[in-house]
DNA sequence: GAAAATTCGTTAGCGCATTAACGATTATGA
DNA sequence: TCATAATCGTTAATGCGCTAACGAATTTTC
């Protein structure tokens, strides 16, 4: 078959190999929490909370790597399920805290059950060591990818 | 520090390096695309337009794994810019047929030379091996959380 | 040959991503 | 000390993912 000047040989290109193994991880997580009736944002702003407390907006948009509107309807939607609270910050009248509520971290706590085993059967048939090989390719990518100013804290 | 029961080790979750890595690389994709006004799903569009023909809308995303109601947007733009037409199928009046126009071909040339740019940037640094080590155990994970039902040709 | 099942493309509703812009608040610099 | 810059959270607009449901057309089954 003669190649057209207009292909491109899409199987060989890394974007689309990241593209369609996100897509199915993603699938598959959604179908895993979904009879826990969050989604997968709500899924991560619970283990931040959980993790590292009550914080700002901004750092916690930060830390999930997203720009700050993209959180407020999440929290909206959580705040409005009781699983969280909005407070004014008071040290920082611009800042709001982002507050677990108890039943944040019964959630919480399901959601880590359902994270291993998406995780397990994610990694079923790699070694220790390929596992390790994919993380090091994996962030090697990223950075090769992300310009110095995109750098965020996410401790 | 002693860990919480609540804590869940993000940094060594396998959709945690999955999830950065994509989020970065379609940041710096989008970026580049940017330029020629058009985006990540129209380029995918062009894409297989140029790739295998007209194509029905249900085949279309079939290959870019999404559910035919997702299509309908990016056709509707795509096709109000001049890129595309939709047909009715002369032999099986369900379908249409998604028609390249000639500004679409011109487009899809530029595609594929951000598309090289950015497979390039990602790479930097890796050997070939080390690509095609990270596109196996991309393609393992894929088919560990990927369900038979959720196979689809996409050739 | 006709009824039932499936396919196709659409609309509606919802979740969530981006950028731009805004007002309120705080931090910085002269 | 005050003007300027930056930060915070929001709203608006836009792009795009999903499921459910619908009507039209085709395929399948009996």
């Amino acid at each position: 078959m003669v190649l057209s000047v207009l292909q491109y040989d899409f199987e060989e290109s890394l974007g689309y190999w990241l593209t369609m193994t996100h897509h199915a991880y993603m699938r598959a997580f959604n179908e895993e929490i979904a009879p826990h009736g969050i989604t997968f944002r709500q899924a991560q702003v619970l283990g931040w909370l959980a993790l590292e407390g009550p914080m700002s907006q901004a750092d916690l948009a930060s830390r999930m790597l997203i720009e700050p509107p993209s959180l407020v309807g999440t929290l909206d939607r959580m705040e409005a399920s009781g699983l969280l609270e909005r407070r004014a910050c008071p040290d920082d009248g611009r800042k709001k805290l982002v507050h677990p509520l108890p039943e944040a971290d019964k959630l919480w706590s399901q959601m880590i059950a359902s994270g291993r085993r998406i995780r397990r059967r994610a990694s079923a048939g790699l070694s220790d060591r390929e596992l390790a090989t994919l993380k090091r390719l994996l962030n090697k990518v990223r950075k090769n990818v992300t310009t110095p100013m995109q750098v965020k804290c996410a401790k």
